[in-house]
Formats: C-alpha cells, structure tokens, sequence
DNA sequence: CCTTGCTTGTGAATGTGAACGCAAGCACGA
DNA sequence: TCGTGCTTGCGTTCACATTCACAAGCAAGG
C-alpha cells in the first residue's frame, strides 16, 4: 500500500469488488477483465481499474485480474482476512434478521454477542448468541470486539453509543434513524432504510 | 423548483432535512437556523442553506427556517406529501422486520402488499398485509404501486426485477446482495448491510 | 525471437460537489 | 423612522472524483 491519499468514495467499492472476486472464485473463473467486471457490477471500466491501482498493480497486462490473489489483496486492505468480531446492541426483529444474515459470514465478521434492555429478551438465544443485559455492555472490552452494530429505536442511540465508546470499540454501523456524537477516533455508517426509500418518489 | 441542476447528493441529504423538521414540529418549534440544525445533523452550515436553496427561498434572514413550512415544501419536493404505496418483496427475517417497521409510516409509505414464493409462507399475515404468491406479481399493476423493497437472496433477484419492471414499478429499494439490471427509467438503491460493515476495519 | 493483439496502469482533463465569504434583507428596538 | 445584529442566499473558489486517452507491457503464436 502507497502513501497517497485513497478516494473515500474507492473504499467504499472495495467490498463490492471483493463480493465480485469471491463470486468468480466459487465459479471457478481464474481471471476476469475490468471491463467484464464493469458489466456485472454496473459501473466504468476505469474507474475499477483506478480503484484497484490505488493499491499496487494487482493485474495482468492482455489477460486481466487474477481472481483468488486480487481476492485475498483486498481482503488484506479491507482487514477482512481476520475474523472482525462485532457485537449487535438490539434484539428485536431487525436485530434478530441481522444476526442470522448470513451476508455477513461471508466477509468473516462474526457476531460474537447480542445486547438488549428488554427483560424479557436477556437469556434467551439468537443464533449461537444468548442476549446479554445492556448494563454490563463493558464486558465486550475483554472480549476483542471493535465493532458495533446498532438496531435500537433513534431515541436510545446516544446513550448506548456513548458506552460504546469507552469499551473500544472503533467502528459503528447504525441502523437507527438519527446522527450519532461520537469521538473522532469512531467512525460511524448510519443506514436508515425509510430515508434510503425517501429518495426514491422524487425521481417518478 | 428552478430548473437548473440539483447534485444528486442533495436529493440524498432531502429525506434527513425531512425527518429532522418533522421532529423540530414535535418538539414545537417554530424556526431553526442552519448553524443549529448543522449541529444537530453533525454537517456544515452552508451545506444545508445551498441544499435548501436549490429548491427556493425558504427561510427568514436574520431569524432561520420556519419548521412547519418547511417541513411542508420538503415533503413535496419529495413527493411524499402523498401516501406513496410500496410492495414489499420477501417476507423472511428481514421482509417481516421491514413489514413492521414504523419508519416508513412516517414518510408517508405504505406497504400495501407482501410478496414470497414460499408456500408455507403464503397466505399468513405480517402486520395488516396478507403474503401473495410471487407468481402473482402482476396483480400489482391495478393496485396504484410503484415502489418496491426487496428482501429476498441475491440469486433470486434479477428474475423479480424482470417481472417488477413489467408491473409499472419505477423504484426499488434493493437489501439484496448483488447489482440488478433495469431499464433506465426505474431507479435502483441498494444497501447490503456486510458491505457497509466492510468498509468499517479498513478505518480501524 | 519477433510480431500482433489485448488489457492494464496512469497522468491530464473534465465534471461535480463542498466550502467560503459577503451582500441582501428581515426583525427588533430606540 | 432609522440603525443594529443576525442569518439567509448565492457567486466564487477550491477540493475531490470520474472519465479519457495513450503508453507500457504481458501472452501467445508463428
């Protein structure tokens, strides 16, 4: 990896990209063009051939991309060639569907604990995790998790972030319907799915 | 709305501008300046005052926006000042927590059908709606619906796209993991939920 | 060993979005 | 009625991202 600055916007395609790659694998094609590429992912030729070179040369003049050694490449610079523990603070429905999404096994995190307020949810099993009591959320420090994942009601995501942040964890992806505070040294992805649909009128 | 060009990014940022003056309205206030609502939204002032301008002169110099009326030009710009009816397709983990989920009751959605191809699944109720036969789709033509949400594997994807564009959809809301081919009038937004996870170690 | 065809890698140019800074202008008070 | 303070609206500037176009270079075949 190179000392100039990576487009925000690459990183972003890095995991789509090695969607891609893990899927030529299972069909065992050996190497792909960046133009058949473009065509399967919807987007430019160059622009995937940019994106890969902000990191090395990882393919094939006249042939193209090699498809398991790019694949293990940018699941090194994505840090997905450990298991990345994560924990997920919610076990309602939503909650519930993420912990047996089996999407993200396939990137190698690993839902390691659940966490909830409700008393009727704390002991009972989802998947291979018990949910856990809120209160002691400061036990994951001891656990190698730095990743959180938030399917909690907009109105108890502050309160449950800012523990969060003093039980180390580094990254958050919040699926509740409002802007997070954090400290600088957590980076936060809000999704929320009725925004992302409320797009979508205007354009009709 | 002036008809120069609005950056696409705008459109993205709408719905939050929409959903944080509709909590404005329920907390009773009556104006919010743009510093304050920066804030609140953890972005930069000038951001929201050219986001709103684009689409006219909606605040007051000297004192802010005006929460009621702006929320108001908001959802019609939006076109969510009407119930704007969606079909949900996949009533597994996921379909069934986005079935229940009151975040789209309050931009306006509705989901007004529920589609599988399940048959143990087809005929029970998931909140008001019963689940169809997916090999029934069509009968959506009659029914007002021209949004749709999918829930459902990504190799099972495309061939529902197929049969939704024949159905007058012109959004999709897209929680499978895979890109989807639509003719250009029908506007693709897909979310995988790993994916976005994906991008979280690379910060760490 | 050389030639041909194809695809990558990359600087340069173009396009797009964000930030800045200031003039315009409303509200309020004297 | 006029002046003051505050905040919007917007033209300009700047930064970032995408596209383009072509040289570099590998592979395969004669």
């Amino acid at each position: 990896m190179n000392y100039q600055k990576i487009p925000d916007e690459t990183i972003k395609r890095m995991p789509m990209y090695l969607r891609a790659f893990s899927m030529l694998k299972t069909e065992n094609r050996d190497s792909i063009s960046s133009s058949q590429l473009a065509e399967r992912l919807g987007m430019s030729p160059p622009q995937i051939r940019k994106d890969l070179s902000y990191f090395g040369a990882f393919g094939t003049r006249g042939v193209g991309y090699p498809v398991a050694s790019t694949a293990d490449q940018i699941r090194g610079i994505l840090k997905l060639d450990v298991t990345q523990k994560a924990v997920l603070v919610g076990a309602g429905r939503l909650g519930a569907a993420i912990a047996e999404y089996p999407g993200f096994a396939s990137f190698g995190f690993d839902i390691a604990a659940i966490f909830d307020n409700d008393p009727s949810k704390i002991g009972t099993k989802i998947g291979k995790n018990v949910v856990e009591d809120i209160a002691k959320i400061d036990t994951i420090k001891s656990r190698d998790i730095h990743l959180a994942i938030l399917a909690i009601p907009a109105d108890a995501a502050q309160p449950v972030v800012d523990g969060l942040a003093d039980c180390c964890i580094k990254g958050i992806l919040n699926l509740s319907a409002c802007h997070l505070a954090v400290p600088k040294s957590i980076k936060v992805v809000t999704i929320d799915l009725a925004m992302e649909l409320g797009t979508l009128p205007y354009y009709m």
